[in-house]
DNA sequence: TCTGGGGTCCTAGGACCC
DNA sequence: TCTGGGGTCCTAGGACCC
């Protein structure tokens, strides 16, 4: 007793923050596009109402782009990222135990000391929206689960004003039937089809099917969300970020490569940049992932492939994960294809401070390789991203994404600082 | 035609999340 | 012309061992 959870979201993260900077967009559609203005991945509410679909190819949905006179913006994830901490931020003085879930969404657990749980979640949208510009949505009960689903009601009931409370009384099972199986956090788009055929279709349903027919058809993650629906709590909240146990760096190319070298040079940098994440978590490397691919959507021939490379010993270091990347690349290059896309992953990784050291190894020089990498990363974050970077990588960029609405980084750059004019 | 019975470890693939 | 990017967890099945 005392504690509830609250998961705060923000509405439509990517499109509020680039009205945060454009007040006068506050009242226009606004959209924003994947990298390499690919898809759309945010939209505001007048956009929505416009009947702009999410996930959507960009070019798809021109006509009505133009019709409605939406605004159209390049994923500035430079923004995104900052704007996210700033919010984030302003939650921490809310409650100590926080979760951050993802780049726009955080799990509270919040007493009941101070205030009943739902004044303090609106306190909690007139602050963020105040400190930050950016609107949140927030949902109440008694598990992760259950507040993921309050949100999602909060969020499609106007009259909510953005704060929803499962209660935690028996009737709360009825609330439960508002909730479409497909919304509830957990059953994904094969599950909620599989539950239909089997005439399941709100939440109120599912948690009466008993425990075995669900371990046997949704395996234990399913008993673990039907559980949370019945107001059990199974999934923790994670109060510390956990290290990750991969990383991966991908693109698609603004224009296709065929070139050997222009190929090579996109996967060095990808290494690169996941070498460079790999550091900031202050882990090191076992396996280096390449993968390249032609379109898929095109009508010619196709290619893709993969390979993983061991390192011989756990590393961080730049140059050498470089060598390694372009080593796996070499050998699944064929020449006579269009590429379209390609990624380095990290796996295997283990703490820096952990890693065995190859007998022939001159510890000496290890530790100038640390000092190297420190010293790079913190002129890279001085002076923006790439300031400094690998010849492998090559000077050209003849593979970079195409971001023709790009706004501004108002947050993170001394030159894209917004200026007001008297 | 017959072709044990366990265990463990690894991997590929499928499900999910944002 | 143009179709995102980055993660996690679970399970089944194969390899291998005794």
């Amino acid at each position: 007793m005392g504690s509830v959870i609250a998961l705060v979201d923000c509405n439509n993260f990517y499109a509020s923050c680039e009205r945060v900077f454009n007040p006068r967009m506050t009242k226009l559609p606004v959209v924003v596009l994947s990298n390499n203005d690919g898809c759309i991945i945010a939209r505001s509410e007048e956009a929505k109402d416009a009947g702009i679909k999410m996930g959507e190819p960009f070019f798809e949905q021109q006509q009505l782009i133009d019709r409605h006179n939406i605004q159209v913006f390049s994923a500035n994830f430079a923004l995104y990222g900052d704007m996210s901490n700033r919010v984030m931020e302003t939650l921490k003085g809310f409650s100590p135990h926080i979760e951050i879930y993802s780049i726009d969404e955080a799990f509270l657990s919040i007493s009941c000391g101070s205030g009943s749980p739902e004044s303090q979640a609106r306190e909690i949208r007139r602050t963020v929206l105040r400190w930050t510009g950016i609107p949140v949505t927030v949902g109440l009960g008694a598990t992760k689960t259950l507040a993921k689903a309050a949100n999602k009601i909060a969020k499609r009931t106007p009259q909510c004003e953005g704060v929803y409370e499962l209660p935690s009384t028996a009737d709360r099972d009825k609330h439960l039937e508002q909730l479409e199986v497909k919304d509830i956090w957990g059953v994904g788009y094969r599950y909620a089809g599989f539950l239909n055929r089997h005439g399941i279709y709100n939440a109120r349903q599912l948690i009466l099917r008993p425990d075995a027919w669900i371990r046997k058809n949704m395996s234990v993650t399913g008993l673990r969300t039907v559980a949370e629906l019945r107001g059990e709590p199974c999934i923790r909240l994670e109060h510390f970020a956990k290290p990750k146990k991969a990383v991966l760096t991908s693109r698609s190319f603004g224009q296709p490569i065929r070139d050997q070298n222009q190929l090579r040079q996109a996967v060095s940098e990808f290494a690169s940049a996941s070498a460079e994440k790999v550091r900031r978590q202050g882990s090191a490397a076992s396996f280096v992932q390449v993968f390249i691919e032609t379109s898929g959507f095109r009508d010619e021939a196709q290619y893709r492939n993969f390979i993983t490379v061991g390192t011989p010993e756990a590393t961080s270091y730049t140059p050498d994960l470089i060598k390694w990347a372009s080593a796996g690349f070499d050998k699944i290059y064929r020449s006579g294809f269009s590429y379209k896309r390609a990624g380095v992953m990290l796996s295997g990784l283990v703490p820096d401070n952990q890693v065995q050291l190859n007998f022939e190894q001159d510890p000496a020089m290890s530790f100038k390789k640390k000092a190297l990498m420190r010293a790079m990363d913190g002129i890279n974050r001085s002076l923006g991203r790439n300031a400094l970077f690998y010849a492998a990588q090559g000077a050209d960029r003849t593979w970079k994404m195409r971001q023709l609405k790009l706004s501004p980084r108002y947050t993170t750059s001394w030159n894209d600082l917004p200026v007001a004019k008297a």
